[in-house]
DNA sequence: TTCCATGCAAACACTTTGCACCGTG
DNA sequence: CACGGTGCAAAGTGTTTGCATGGAA
């Protein structure tokens, strides 16, 4: 599993670095966690990052399909390794709550956009906002 | 209908200035417009009005429900007035294309998300990121 | 030994806030 | 004439960039 993160990574002509599987493994014992987050944890690990370090990995670990990420809030966008299966997310306006449901609850829309439209949505970044039952009025 | 408008702003205590008429005004003409695009609107119209003035406001006309707000893309958010009957987005990742999409198309899943999570979702604020027809490889 | 990657600091884009003055109701 | 609204400037948050140095291949 290190060996498929060290081979991805080279057979795309970049290099292994402390800092990069630093980053990686932060981003898998998070879950859903903003770059400064991330900067946090991986300096628990290791010596001082910089955070444009962060920045400019997290965009290589996405474009090499290591990590995604979604928009769980109006500030900074939260990663996820794509080890974990995929998933959309649901986050209440009230309490914040965010629950990752199954992509076969959208499917069919997916679907239809691809009919009546040609589009391929991008299920994976889907965030739907929106009320839970908690904080429903009633 | 600049009566409703009126009505609407000092029903709740708030008051009615010009400011807050040529941002509305702009919202209105423009369609998605970041605070940046209104911003510039207003100008065209009248002197100088601040930024911050800009923001307040937006924030103020949405409590309202005379505008609402939607994340077309990875920076500033972009407003439109609720006149327009309500609708969602798709946008394509590559060329950035936005197509307003009628509720009903997601329907079904909101359906679903409410009778398995009691959630009640935003359909106005939701946007699918994607890829359309003309970006699609192949 | 070659370049890609990193650290650092400055710049950047967007938004928020404190305070004095202004103007609606 | 009271209190909410505005302008202005400064600060806040999140992210990007230029450049010199460092280190993987």
């Amino acid at each position: 599993m290190s060996d498929d993160f060290a081979d991805r990574i080279r057979s795309s002509g970049k290099r292994l670095t402390a800092q990069r599987e630093l980053i990686l493994r932060a981003v898998e014992a998070l879950e859903h966690a903003t770059p400064d987050e991330i900067l946090t944890e991986v300096r628990k690990h290791s010596a001082a990052v910089n955070a444009s370090t962060i920045y400019r990995n997290l965009e290589v670990l996405e474009e090499l399909g290591l990590v995604r990420h979604a928009h769980l809030s109006d500030r900074a966008p939260t990663y996820h390794s794509v080890g974990e299966h995929e998933h959309f997310h649901i986050v209440c306006r009230d309490c914040h709550k965010v629950v990752s449901v199954d992509p076969d609850v959208v499917a069919p829309v997916a679907r239809r956009l691809d009919d009546e439209f040609g589009f391929v949505a991008d299920i994976g970044h889907l965030t739907v906002f929106g009320h839970c039952a908690d904080c429903l009025p009633g």
